[in-house]
Order: C-alpha cells, then structure tokens, then sequence
DNA sequence: ATCGCGACTTAGCATCCTTTAA
DNA sequence: TTAAAGGATGCTAAGTCGCGAT
C-alpha cells in the first residue's frame, strides 16, 4: 500500500545527514568518457505452426497473432501457473484482445490447447533427437549472429555486454501470488527502446529494417547501453548493462565490499547506540532501535513500500503485527514472505528490552498493520547515515556475510586435503546462505535420490555383515564357505580381510557423510551469497594461505566477476 | 517531508552443458 | 554407451536506494 496510509508518519529529521554524492574517485557521477556497442539483438519474428486448438470440441481458426498467444499458455499446461486462477483471467482476458470483440472464443472453459500442447510435445523431442553434431552447428550460427552484440568498448577497453537480447514476448511470470502472472507482455519493438551511446560513436542501425529506434541518448553519468519500459509495468524499465566481469561492474562491487568492511570500526559504537535507544521514550527512535538491531542481528532486508498490483511480501520495516510472535521469555517467531515470496521462518532469542519493545509495538493492532509503523526505509537509512558515512541497510548484509565467512574460515580450517578444506569453505557458506536466507526448491528428483542412496548404504552394510562374518571364520582358521551364487570363497587371511573391511568403512561413512550434505543443502542456494554477498579477497587470500587452487571454490564466470580481487594480500582480513 | 522516477543490485528458476555413475 | 546428476549460464523478476520535483 504505497502513499495511502503512511502519510504522516513524523519523525525529527537528521539534522545532518552529509552525503557524499558520488563515490570517491568517480569523477563527479561520471561513469565513461567513450562509449561504443552495437545496441540489441530482437527476437526472430513468431513462427506460426498452424496447429489447430478446439473450442468447444472444433478446430479453430487463428490468425499468427492469435496463435502466438494461444501458444504461449498452450506450453505452460504443466507447469502449476497454468492451474492458477489468477493466471488463468489474466491470460484470457489479454487473448480475448488479440481475438477481437467478435470472435467465437469467449469462455475459457471450452478452450482445449491440448493439441498445440502435443505439438509443443513433439517439437521438444525432434530437438532432442538432433545430433550433438547438428546442435553444435546451430550453436554457432547463434553465436555468429550475436557476436557484434556482445561486446562494448568503453574508454577504449572492450567489455562484455550482459544481456543484449531484447526480452521475447510471453506470458508474465510472476513469483509468489502475484496479482498480474499470465498477463501478456507484448512483442518489444525499436520504436520501444531507448539507445545510450558516445557522443562520437556511430549510432547502431537498427536491425529491423524499416523501424528505428525510440531515442538515442548520451548520457555519461550513467552505466546502461539501452532500457525500454517494461509493458507489463510501464512504469518500470528495463536496462542493457555491461556483463558482470566488466571493470565498471567490478569497481562498483568493490566500492561496495570496502563500505560494508568500514561498517567494522562502526559497529560496535552503532550497537550501543541502538542498545541504549531500547527504552527510549520516543516511539520513533526506539522503532529505529528496534529494526536496527534485527538488520544487524538477522541480515534482514530493509523493507520498502509496496503497490496493491505486486506481490504480497514484507522485509524489515514493513513487518506486519502478525509477521511476529512473541513467545515467552525472550523469543521472537518471525514468519513471512519476504523477497521473491521466499519464506522467512525463524525463532530467536532476542534482549529482554528487544522483546518488551515489540511486544509493546503490537500491542493494541490488528493484523496486517505495520509492526513499525512510525517509520520507512528511508527514515532508517536516514538515520543510518549519520552513523556512518553511505551507510544503508543492505549494507549490514554484506558485512554480516562477508564477516561470517572470514571468522569461520580463520577458525575451522585445518591442515589437511584440499577436499576437506573445500569442506570447510562449504560449511561457512551454507552457514552465510542461512543466515540470508537464500533457499531453493528442492529437486524434483530429490526424493528418489535419496532413497536410492539409502539402499545403497543398506546394500554395502550387508557386504559388511558378511565381510565380518568371514574375519571371525578366518582367524578361527575356519573355510569361508560359499559366496551367494554357491561358489565357495577363496580363503584369505585375515589381516586381508581386515584391509577389505576398513576399505568398505570408509566408503559407507563417506556415503552417509553424502547423504547428510544432501539432505542438508537440499533448500539452501550457495551461489547467491558466493556472487553478491561475499567479499572475493576473502576467499582468494584463503586460497592463497592454504595452497588450494582459487578455480575449486570460483567457476569461470565468478573468475572474470572478481579479477579485482585476484591479487590480495594473502593475510588480507574482511 | 513526501513522492515517484530512475538506476542499479540481488534473486530463484529454467535450460543448456559437462561430468559421473551405471 | 547411456542416463542421470550436477554445475554453469541465461533469464528476468524483485528488491534497494538516491535524487529531484513539489
């Protein structure tokens, strides 16, 4: 609910929040002297495939346009959005457009896509029966044709470009209960799209003959190459930036860590701030007390307003009376959705004047009213500027990621294999991923996995059973007897056998360390925080101390992310 | 102070590609 | 040799936060 109801929401203003306005260094929000590329590459134009949905149980004629649509919802029919209601309205409510007002289809409930779906069907497995020759060649005739795309010079340094090709039109998918999901987003046309670019540079033609671009910018405070609005929200936009391994990528990331490690010489002083506001009178301050010490002590995100047309889901400042349970003495349960409707589900033991505070914030509210209601992000980060210089909410994220992982890093890890000490970099990043709530869904073929792991241990303890049964038989110097299919054993002695079972040890209890791992990580996504929240010179200076090769812990794209951090001092501490 | 715009980071999932196990 | 698992990459949605207008 943005703007109504938050209308007067006082607070004493900082009277000094002093911000730099640009990062130190960057030329007075000057991103680039010269830019160059090549602007964006279209989707090919809709291939129609005259396959006939029913209505009504008949065959049905559709012009490209329609089927286009028809099309697009057809190939979803086993996924769970094509059972959701909302998804289904808003679809057909966008297809009864590029029908037309006449057109015989007109309830849903007679539509049978099932024959686009087979053809979908039998399209997918042509594709799969291609030979590794032919799709090698297809590969490359792609990549032929995007290579111009992917590359910008800026000042004269050829970078990667991120995501140069225009998004295809589609069915929108939202996450979680998103009012809009199924709504049709249109076909992006040159008309639609803004180009920045170097003054001097040649302006890129535009690759549809005939049409030409929306505008053409050159606006060097800025990082992006192209935008258009997004149709589904034609408010937002939709940017073309450089890839992830460019150097003004990688400088901003760096500027980022290099604040979130100054949050170190702070926060103990910003703790104790926070600490003494507790019982401050003012509601306000102790509400900004409050979210302070669940963002530094959970890593909670701060929490912006939301519209009635976007997902229902809340991070700190928006938490909700019943976003929280108070439970005696000093516990607090949270539960919510926060971003990408990802669930928050947490029980923590908080100070005696944290849980006093909250229960009082609640106290006389309905549910669905702001747990902080007298304040916003922009009033915490406000407050939080004064601090300590551009200092944010997200902030205390990143250093509660990056400080996770160095202090366990620097006491877990022992001499050893590089196997084990990989383990040891794993158990500290499932620990920051926990911390940030970074979840996945589980596999679908999770269960199954495991069972057939289960049997396989099953399998190899009974080998085991009869292993030991033979050592007792051979040191009583008795036969061995028979193996399962009736032939008999070859005796051997029984310091062999005692090799065997130590042998079979070790692989049943590396199969239940597996397994647990498995189970364990079966809802934790590590990459996330790997690729935004953890500072890279950590890693790369423990890699350096204990001798284990950087490319186990970064794949190549994480490499080419983090080149800034490759030559760190080995002794470096977050 | 408030609002809405604009630009940028962060996020999970789908798909493609490679490695591993059977 | 093949299939399954797992990892890398692509895709685009969904956050954060600064700023300028009012």
């Amino acid at each position: 609910m943005k703007g109504k109801g938050k209308l007067k929401k006082n607070m004493k203003n900082s009277q000094f929040s002093k911000i730099m306005k640009v990062p130190p260094g960057s030329g007075g929000g000057k991103k680039w002297t010269t830019l160059e590329h090549n602007g964006v590459i279209f989707p090919p134009p809709y291939k129609p495939h005259g396959v006939k949905m029913l209505y009504n149980g008949k065959p049905i004629d559709l012009t490209p346009e329609q089927e286009e649509v028809a099309t697009m919802f057809a190939v979803m029919k086993d996924t769970d959005y094509a059972a959701k209601p909302t998804f289904i309205d808003n679809f057909f409510t966008d297809w009864r457009k590029v029908l037309g007002k006449n057109h015989i289809i007109k309830n849903f409930e007679l539509c049978d896509f099932t024959p686009i779906y087979e053809w979908h069907l039998r399209e997918k497995e042509r594709k799969k029966q291609m030979t590794t020759e032919e799709k090698k060649t297809l590969r490359e005739d792609k990549l032929k044709q995007e290579e111009k795309y992917m590359w910008a010079v800026v000042d004269g340094v050829k970078e990667k470009v991120g995501n140069f090709r225009v998004e295809p039109p589609g069915l929108f998918r939202g996450r979680g209960e998103h009012p809009k999901m199924g709504k049709l987003k249109r076909r992006i046309l040159p008309s639609d799209i803004t180009i920045n670019i170097g003054k001097g540079a040649p302006v890129p033609e535009c690759p549809i003959p005939g049409e030409s671009w929306k505008e053409v910018k050159h606006d060097n405070t800025v990082t992006w190459l192209a935008f258009w609005n997004d149709p589904i929200n034609p408010k937002d936009f939709k940017y073309v930036f450089l890839a992830a391994s460019s150097s003004l990528k990688g400088q901003s990331d760096k500027e980022k860590y290099e604040k979130s490690r100054k949050l170190k010489g702070h926060i103990q002083r910003i703790r104790e701030n926070y600490t003494k506001d507790f019982k401050n009178k003012d509601v306000t301050r102790r509400q900004i007390a409050v979210a302070t010490y669940l963002i530094d002590k959970l890593a909670l995100r701060a929490g912006n307003e939301k519209d009635d047309d976007e997902a229902d889901t809340v991070g700190c400042c928006t938490l909700k009376v019943d976003n929280v349970t108070c439970m005696p003495p000093n516990q607090i349960q949270f539960d919510f959705l926060g971003k990408d409707s990802i669930r928050y589900f947490n029980t923590v033991e908080v100070e005696e004047l944290v849980y006093k505070a909250i229960e009082g914030f609640r106290a006389g509210k309905k549910p669905g009213q702001d747990l902080f209601d007298k304040i916003d992000t922009s009033r915490l980060n406000a407050h939080l500027k004064d601090l300590m210089p551009g200092l944010t909410a997200k902030v205390f994220r990143t250093y509660n990621a990056s400080i996770t992982l160095d202090g366990i890093l620097h006491e877990e890890t022992e001499d050893g294999t590089v196997l084990e000490k990989i383990a040891v970099y794993q158990r500290a990043n499932k620990e920051v991923a926990i911390i940030c709530n970074h979840q996945r869904s589980v596999s679908k073929s999770h269960e199954s996995q495991m069972t057939r792991m289960n049997e396989k241990i099953d399998e190899l303890k009974s080998q085991m059973e009869e292993l030991k049964a033979d050592l007792n038989k051979a040191k009583k110097g008795k036969p061995l007897g028979y193996d399962s299919e009736g032939k008999p054993k070859r005796n051997l002695a029984p310091e062999a056998i005692q090799k065997k079972v130590a042998t079979l040890e070790g692989k049943i209890e590396k199969m239940e360390m597996d397994k647990r791992i498995k189970e364990d990580l079966k809802t934790v996504a590590l990459g996330t925080s790997k690729i935004n929240y953890l500072d890279p010179r950590i890693t790369v200076a423990w890699c350096k101390r204990h001798e284990v090769p950087i490319e186990k812990i970064f794949n190549k794209s994480l490499l080419a992310k983090f080149v800034w951090a490759m030559d760190v001092d080995p002794e470096f501490r977050f």
